[in-house]
DNA sequence: CCTACCGATCGGTAGG
DNA sequence: CCTACCGATCGGTAGG
């Protein structure tokens, strides 16, 4: 069994895979170092700090789910079409995504300003947009709910906490996680069964 | 302003707050002795360890978890009742004791075996108890929902994250954010609007 | 990629 | 309740 090369990228792999078990805190170098199997200093060859390590983390994360979400809505009107969609995308993400899910989560807060106020503002952003639908379709009579705030926590935290339970030997595929989570959020909206295109 | 007698329940309440924030490997025993305006050393005198300050608030609450579930859950049969009833109160209890769930949430897996099993257990004891409510209810033929699994996380979930958005200054009571998320919970499991007594 | 090493900080103890 | 101090470990650097 060779040795995988060491890269950026197994790096930030193997960083990922720790600050999602143990939190961004309570791992060491050390750590990442011995699960590639070389002693801390090499790390520096392919990397700047340990906090260089999470902000790529976070940045790729959060700007993956803001590419997602945009790729889901973006061209289409009907609010339902919309929430459908963004939910679909959202939940799917989380049952894919577990490590990167957990260390957003867990650890956005430990970023070095100006970062961490940079990526916070970020997620505040996908939370607007997806309030935003909710609220349009209530304005337009489509959904029936009474605080599209609220309605809207419900929804995203679901989907985010996926990543809390879900495994790859369940009996349920990511797919079918997605598509049952968009069935409640629809309900919570006060929707009914919806089948889409 | 005289500064508050040091116990240790002063010494347990600031390293809640300080484990909320900032985590239990992010938060040094000097920043609680700050917050408490006395020197490392003198926490010693209320406490055994960092540690045994983490253990103390995972035990005390997710035994607090257990009995709100229980008063709230035993001596009825209805399963939609009980299902109400856990629902309200487990929402509510993540509104009004927010620091205590973001660290059973981010810090459980932080105790030292044999508690940390031990904590995991509990909790999913309770995560057990209202899926089986869950269970229930659809066999009886009075819940409509394809996975009671993935219904009982979602619900759970929505309730847990409470704690990371709800604020005292917001527009909503926690009381209000529990009855709409118990309504929430109801249209997940395929129950329409729910009077209750 | 390594060994050798740095200053800083950690949780915790001694002793009063 | 404090000062003084401990060994261990941390992230990171020098230099090859």
């Amino acid at each position: 069994m060779t040795r995988q090369a060491l890269t950026a990228e197994t790096v930030l792999d193997a960083a990922l895979t720790r600050f999602a078990a143990r939190g961004y805190h309570g791992t060491a170098l050390s750590e990442i170092a011995a699960a590639l199997d070389v002693r801390t200093p090499s790390l520096y060859n392919h990397m700047r700090s340990k906090h260089d390590l999470l902000l790529t983390i976070v940045e790729r994360t959060v700007h993956g789910v803001l590419d997602d979400f945009h790729a889901a809505v973006d061209g289409r009107t009907d609010p339902l079409e919309r929430l459908h969609h963004a939910v679909l995308v959202y939940a799917h993400r989380h049952a894919t995504h577990r490590r990167e899910a957990l260390v957003v989560n867990r650890d956005t807060s430990s970023l070095e300003e100006p970062h961490r106020t940079t990526m916070q503002d970020l997620r505040r952003e996908h939370e607007h947009a997806l309030r935003a639908i909710i609220t349009d379709g209530v304005r337009q009579g489509r959904f029936d709910v009474g605080s599209p705030a609220l309605a809207s926590f419900a929804i995203r935290e679901m989907c985010v906490s996926t990543a809390r339970w879900f495994s790859d030997d369940g009996p349920l595929t990511a797919e079918q996680v997605a598509r049952e989570y968009t069935e409640f959020a629809l309900t919570i909206v006060g929707v009914g069964r919806y089948a889409s295109s």
